[in-house]
DNA sequence: ATGGTCGGTCCCCGA
């Protein structure tokens, strides 16, 4: 009894959807929430990925951000489709969905976080707001007392061991202060950290960014993240960044993140 | 080494 959950940021389910089939076919995620589909629903290859045993659920936008939830098990409800707190804002960055797992129930959520760059200004204003309006709703999620998992692109750095050279990244809107104050509220809500948990190596990273070499040199952050309520905690067995994508034909900037829980 | 990389769209923007 097993389920294995990836986040991905495929950066384009267009342009990435022979890479994202291969993978879908080699490492078998029972759940995969992908970010930045970058197409709106009608759009998305429903069919080729339904085709693999997976029920697809999105939230689509044109040219820009997008989420996805793909689950091999039912997906009972999608629970929502925008983060709740700013009936404003139209970005795409925000799907929950209770799938049914053998043991139960599990909520799980794709997250599109803002960049925010530049900082300061209006995008990292953005960027911090709608992490509250995140915090909020994880706190509003703990009442549950199910596994909840919140899978995604967080666009934060959580420590100085999480990039290659955090001088180089002073002042970034990844990993100003105020950036990881706000990732750490949620954690300090009662979530744990799947990675930081598991794997106490630094320097392993999901992010690589297509200039400068930065892929051969190993720069990299650890941008993408899953956080577990208690009783997906609990049940945590590992986690394990798959750096096989990064290094394909066409690859997305990310590499997935996969979890392995006893649910 | 005075540029460098992608993806989507409309001639530039976001990452």
């Amino acid at each position: 009894m097993s389920l294995s959950i990836a986040s991905w940021n495929v950066n384009s389910i267009k342009a990435r959807l022979p890479n994202v089939i291969e993978w879908l076919k080699e490492a078998s995620p029972d759940i995969a929430c992908l970010q930045e589909i970058k197409t709106v629903d009608d759009a998305f290859p429903r069919l080729e990925i339904e085709e693999l045993g997976y029920n697809v659920e999105t939230v689509g936008q044109k040219s820009y951000n997008g989420v996805a939830l793909l689950s091999k098990k039912p997906i009972e409800e999608v629970a929502l489709r925008a983060l709740p707190g700013d009936d404003e804002d139209e970005q795409a960055r925000y799907i929950e969905a209770v799938i049914s797992a053998d043991t139960g129930p599990v909520r799980v959520a794709s997250i599109y976080l803002p960049n925010g760059n530049p900082a300061p200004g209006p995008k990292y204003d953005y960027k911090l707001a709608w992490m509250e309006r995140l915090r909020n709703r994880a706190e509003a999620l703990l009442s549950f007392e199910e596994p909840v998992i919140l899978a995604g692109d967080y666009n934060i750095i959580p420590r100085d061991d999480d990039v290659h050279d955090a001088a180089a990244w002073e002042g970034d809107a990844l990993i100003r202060p105020q950036s990881r104050a706000a990732f750490s509220a949620i954690k300090w809500l009662g979530y744990t950290e799947a990675f930081e948990q598991i794997d106490g190596r630094g320097h392993q990273y999901t992010f690589w960014d297509y200039q400068a070499g930065a892929w051969p040199k190993n720069n990299g952050i650890r941008i993408d993240h899953l956080l577990l309520s208690p009783q997906a905690a609990d049940t945590l067995e590992a986690v394990e960044i798959d750096k096989g994508p990064r290094g394909k034909e066409k690859a997305s900037d990310h590499t997935p993140i996969i979890g392995r829980f006893a649910l």
